[in-house]
DNA sequence: AAAAGTAATTATGAATTCAATATTAACTAA
DNA sequence: TTAGTTAATATTGAATTCATAATTACTTTT
């Protein structure tokens, strides 16, 4: 593993840490062992440590008084908390979008989405999803509210290593086109109350918990990647 | 000043610092001085700067790398936008609360609206808004989701340093108790769409910011207590 | 063999030390 | 004087060291 050898070595080393959770390598509940860490990352105890308590306020791992990190579970009730805070930001963010959107901006999200329908039509989901993603990241910075960023994408990464895709089925893919369709036109008109009603209720936020739902048992935790995919 | 001898030393050490931008002893812009806070608090620095990052990550102060700590200067778009995040929080947390509050929990939010109320008729301020505070709690609590109650004190934090209540018109006054009736009505009726709809644009968010937005020049920095009182 | 208690080991919490960077002060030259 | 340069100082960044609490291993006892 390359070493870090950059300064502002405790976000580095915060950042690669919130990798290894969320691709599994660290798993939930497990022991952080700081001394393993150290040596992986080729730096001393101290900015492992500080990356540590950041971590613990970003609400990746929690730190239990003189017995160390371990990272956080994930139970099914924190998965839809943070969705349905999640979808309260969406909303909000369209709200605002619309009241400082440029016309640039709106022609930029159509051929994003016109590159979506394509993926849609072509059953190609992983592309779907990422023009999907650059979608809702368009009306996030069309906001202009960079509070509502920040949040939005501490919300985003604490769920990031559950992945659900594969769950979805045609009925609620179909749906979720639909509702991008009239997020769009709302866009277009500015209607804010509109585009923030659609994106509160948005598919993509409530479709992945419900999915989730089926798939693991009430207030087990979720093993990460237990019901992962593309 | 009493010296800190606890467990969690960083976050005590957080929590100091915290009040400390909130009273206004460490003023907006300010390089935070670690030696001399080391001194006043009597620890070394090892917990001080773990404290820092995680106050930088809070959004308290920011990290300039090799150049220190300062704190934030809140302009005011900061605080619009943080009371815009608020907003939607408060409306989802009226939502969520619909469905899961219990009906003791609902009779002791209405004495305390009543208790409000007394406050109200005798223009007691000081003691309206802790009234006022306590039922916005007690939402937020009856919504279940202790993410979202996380994210809503982070965000309240964040503002803490600037008061306005002082120039709350009566008309403002009047209007904000209007929505408090109807908002313990809704509850009452389990209705989530009203009662969010009620909190997302309940004056007591917006109300402040616009009191602010015409005592402070646009985007001006706030200094914090200029504009402040109660 | 199981339980309880004790010693040895390991890990964490915090202070200190060392190194690198930035800031300030002092000095020189125009 | 004032701009520019260099040296001195102070501050930050990170590693190390020391102290304390937790865990494990090992006895001892029943």
């Amino acid at each position: 593993m390359t070493k870090i050898l950059q300064r502002n070595l405790y976000r580095e080393v915060a950042d690669r840490i919130g990798d290894l959770i969320e691709h599994g390598e660290l798993s939930p509940g497990e022991r952080i062992s700081e001394k393993q860490l150290c040596e992986k990352f080729g730096v001393s105890r101290t900015p492992l440590r500080e990356a540590l308590k950041v971590l613990a306020t970003e609400g990746l791992i929690e730190l239990l008084p003189n017995r160390g990190a371990r990272v956080v579970r994930l139970t099914f009730k924190k998965v839809k908390d943070t969705y349905d805070l999640m979808a309260a930001l969406e909303g909000l963010s369209g709200e605002l979008a619309c009241q400082h959107i440029t016309d640039k901006e709106i022609a930029a999200i159509r051929t994003l989405h016109n590159n979506m329908l394509e993926h849609y039509h072509q059953h190609d989901l992983k592309a779907y999803f990422e023009l999907n993603r650059q979608i809702h990241e368009g009306i996030l910075t069309a906001s202009q509210n960079e509070v509502l960023q920040e949040m939005y994408s501490n919300l985003s990464q604490r769920v990031k290593r559950v992945r659900y895709s594969k769950k979805m089925t045609q009925a609620f893919w179909d749906q979720a086109v639909k509702d991008h369709e009239n997020m769009i036109n709302a866009l277009e008109k500015r209607d804010s109350q509109l585009l923030g009603q659609i994106l509160r209720d948005h598919l993509c936020n409530k479709l992945e918990v419900a999915t989730l739902a089926g798939v693991i048992e009430d207030e087990a935790p979720i093993e990460e990647h237990s019901v992962v995919n593309a």
